[in-house]
DNA sequence: CGAATGCTTCGACTAAGATCGAAGTATGAA
DNA sequence: TTCATACTTCGATCTTAGTCGAAGCATTCG
């Protein structure tokens, strides 16, 4: 009955619990089947492939057939962004859906983040490159240095790359289990895959979980030390 | 059932229609009382009463009492982000309750979003003060210039107060119905009250459109040409 | 070609919650 | 005090949409 964007229609798409499960799932930024969501939302796949019909309808999924499987992915970064958002809001007050236990713990420690790295590692992973000059804050976001670029290049990142595409280099992420800041954008991508292509780290297909090795946590304190 | 942020909670706080419209006129960044917004979402005082204690219970609104009127406004800027993200998500896809008239191309020309100037004219300050040198972005944030802080001093606008408060002082804010960018942030707000009292622009009370003067848009179009 | 797997459609059931009338509380004015 | 205004609470009604069983397509594999 009013003017302007019809909010709520969106809004409720996510508004449902089984729904927000799933498109919780998504914020790995991997893309899962029907029936792989179906598990995660604690539904039939019936069920679940009509909220997948819908959650498409409305443009925050982009599926992509592939042979008897449905793949569906978090349709844009703007869709993750409003995620983000609504997870940071949730978290501050208190709506969390608590379930402490050694899961959650690791949940807290690393875990992915639409495709970079949050959690405890992901904060000191921020503050270490602010405090080592990698990056610097302009009003409250990161901007990387020419120190910074200079490491960038030698941890194996192909900056040029990065900096073609039309996605911002550096965006500050808040973190809801913290309410810290952490790294995000393509650089912050980037580092995650090099973390994992460097076997410092693995991340878990569906629990969001980043699991590093022995030696990939000592090697990762050893260069990010604040 | 599953871990992390109640996210489905405050979606479908926002997910219901009545709450959606009292949430986008409040948008206006001025608070209403509840009898206006019930009008506003057109249901009865009651339902308002009932959804409004929702919306605050969850977080989003921050109600203050004044004699026997009761006051309700956005609670905090985080609120705000994920509402103006969420009507670039539904712009983006077609999901308008289109109502095209008179109304509508005001609200596109110049309105307030969130207590900064959006529309045409928001786009229009944008880019000109990108090409004049007052404001420079950095990976898609911008940032004010020196030139910048002299204009804004010129304008009248006290920086050393804007930049003690925590907030940001330049902001990228999406426009959702043009998907260009606009200046929010603190500068942005103050950029907007000065127009107001140069006697330039004045806000309506519950509609968000923003009407410029015969001699204000001649004055607006003078300083901010492209 | 079956057989098996993954997903979608259909139809019926059910539960959550939005809505409003009526009555109740609080503040301000006469 | 009495009346009026602003808002809240209660209770009953009714619509919406989430849910799953069953059946129907589509794709791959033996």
């Amino acid at each position: 009955m009013k003017e302007g964007p019809d909010i709520a229609r969106i809004a409720a798409l996510i508004g449902d619990p089984a729904r927000a499960n799933m498109l919780t799932a998504l914020m790995s930024g991997k893309a899962l089947t029907a029936t792989e969501l179906a598990a995660e939302a604690g539904v039939t796949v019936q069920t679940a492939s009509s909220h997948l019909s819908k959650l498409d309808q409305g443009g925050l999924l982009a599926p992509r057939k592939q042979g008897r499987h449905k793949y569906f992915a978090i349709a844009n970064a703007d869709v993750a962004g409003v995620l983000e958002g609504l997870m940071g809001l949730a978290a501050m007050n208190g709506h969390t859906r608590t379930r402490t236990g050694p899961k959650n713990a690791a949940l807290r420690h690393a875990r992915v983040c639409y495709n970079h790295l949050a959690g405890d590692m992901g904060i000191q992973l921020y503050d270490a490159m602010l405090a080592q000059g990698l990056l610097q804050e302009f009003s409250d976001e990161p901007q990387l240095t020419p120190q910074g670029a200079a490491f960038a290049t030698d941890f194996g990142i192909d900056l040029t790359a990065l900096t073609r595409a039309k996605a911002p280099l550096c965006k500050a992420c808040l973190d809801w289990s913290a309410r810290r800041t952490h790294l995000a954008g393509s650089l912050g991508r980037a580092l995650l895959t090099q973390f994992e292509n460097l076997g410092w780290a693995q991340r878990d297909r569906s629990t969001r979980i980043v699991t590093f090795t022995p030696a990939g946590e000592t090697a990762f304190q050893a260069r990010f030390s604040v």
